[in-house]
DNA sequence: GTTTGACAAATTGTCAGACATTTAACTTGC
DNA sequence: GCAAGTTAAATGTCTGACAATTTGTCAAAC
């Protein structure tokens, strides 16, 4: 088989070489969204290597779901639409995972996800719709049930505030925080929430329901501060 | 060779299950950083695969950056450490393709970094070092030079955001706004400033620096929200 | 005319075995 | 003790085959 890729980087095994390449024209728009990539045994071909080579080049793309693969006669490579939806639990799993490897303390991790967010609260303000209003509501009342367990708790206040940053009306604002604020869910699941803590909260997310509904920015600023400092006494008890 | 996987989901292939089964180890601390792999050759035996697949799961992770290979005697796949420095331009590069692949307009994203880093502003205000001032006061210098390009005018104001970030001291922040600004980088590169709007924001940046310097928080934010006006102003121009 | 069923074709998924390449450790000769 | 060659272990690559899945085609039956 010819070595049509002599002048390639020395360095690199080929199918890096071969998925770095294919996802060159995806990222340029050579490639577009549903687009089919050519058959495993035309890649090979063109490419010069072999087809487990090619094989190996479009899983390292799947995984990053660059690409899907379809069996059978009309099968084989598509390129992925790749929406905001999609890249939510991939950026989550990824923050998830560095700040359990790099040991991030919880205040840190706090400080981060609420330094973020009051980020977003002005904007919010601008642009919710009463449908954010709604879930922030649905999400309170579940959040007074005394029996709720902390994970539950805590997974209400995700939501909560997941509808809070949506209300921005702003994709890559939602992304980035679904980022934050559900990679650091495992550490906020390790909280013990006294009863008096949970009144603390369920106060101020009553409040920002408030402020958020009159579309008073400041005050939402004012009490994402309040809200910080009460998660980080909490946590640190 | 045995199908001891029979039990397993239907509907996937064995190289996605097989790098999911070690993806769950290393999430779980089941195995650590540098940690190395069993070979291609035991691997495959213990699943009860072939060796081409198990090298297809271990391809799948490597693009996740999960493990890294070595060839030779004492080599084989080790657990990454994945340092937030290493987890920088793969999330820099997802966000630029999910903003050039769902056509993100550059308002939206524009709006989508002011806010982020207008978050970050009060933290950097209390924790910045002197290290800090002193890179964005050289970038500010380089922007100064009426002879950059329109090019090295963005990179070296993405290097003075990124200090401005840093200073802030918390990684996870460092982490998230590397991407939310390097990753409409593309974005901004198709700005044109004319020496006006270069002005503004050469002079906004040194505000930004004295506010910065004197530890003024709330400064910087009404400086912040000048400069997403005056980036507007010019991108929409 | 429509449905049904069998078959062919295309494509990915998997396997087995081989060889090439790289790297570290070991052995040997001096 | 040191240098050079040898060996062993591991990943990287190739080849050829077969299995599994999906769609299309075509003919026969109704």
């Amino acid at each position: 088989m010819s070595d049509n890729l002599s002048n390639a980087k020395k360095h690199t095994d080929l199918s890096t070489f071969i998925a770095e390449k294919i996802r060159e024209d995806i990222l340029t728009g050579t490639l577009v969204a549903d687009d089919r990539l050519p058959s495993e045994s035309e890649l090979s071909e063109a490419h010069g290597v072999s087809r487990a080579t090619v094989r190996e080049a479009l899983k390292r793309l799947a995984a990053q779901s660059l690409i899907r693969t379809k069996r059978g006669a009309t099968g084989g490579a598509f390129v992925n639409r790749l929406t905001f939806h999609d890249a939510y639990p991939q950026m989550a799993s990824t923050a998830s995972l560095l700040i359990t490897l790099n040991e991030v303390d919880i205040a840190t991790a706090c400080e981060a996800r609420f330094a973020l967010e009051r980020g977003c609260v002005r904007l919010a303000a601008q642009n919710r719709q009463d449908i954010h209003l709604d879930i922030m509501r649905r999400e309170i009342a579940r959040q007074k049930d005394p029996d709720l367990s902390d994970e539950d708790f805590c997974a209400s206040d995700v939501a909560f505030h997941r509808a809070l940053v949506d209300a921005a009306g702003n994709p890559v604002l939602s992304w980035q925080l679904a980022a934050a604020v559900e990679g650091i869910e495992p550490l906020m699941n390790m909280i013990t929430y006294r009863q008096r803590d949970r009144d603390a909260v369920v106060s101020l997310h009553e409040a920002m329901l408030e402020a958020l509904g009159s579309r008073v920015g400041s005050r939402l600023e004012t009490l994402m501060d309040y809200l910080r400092d009460q998660t980080l006494r909490t946590a640190l008890s």
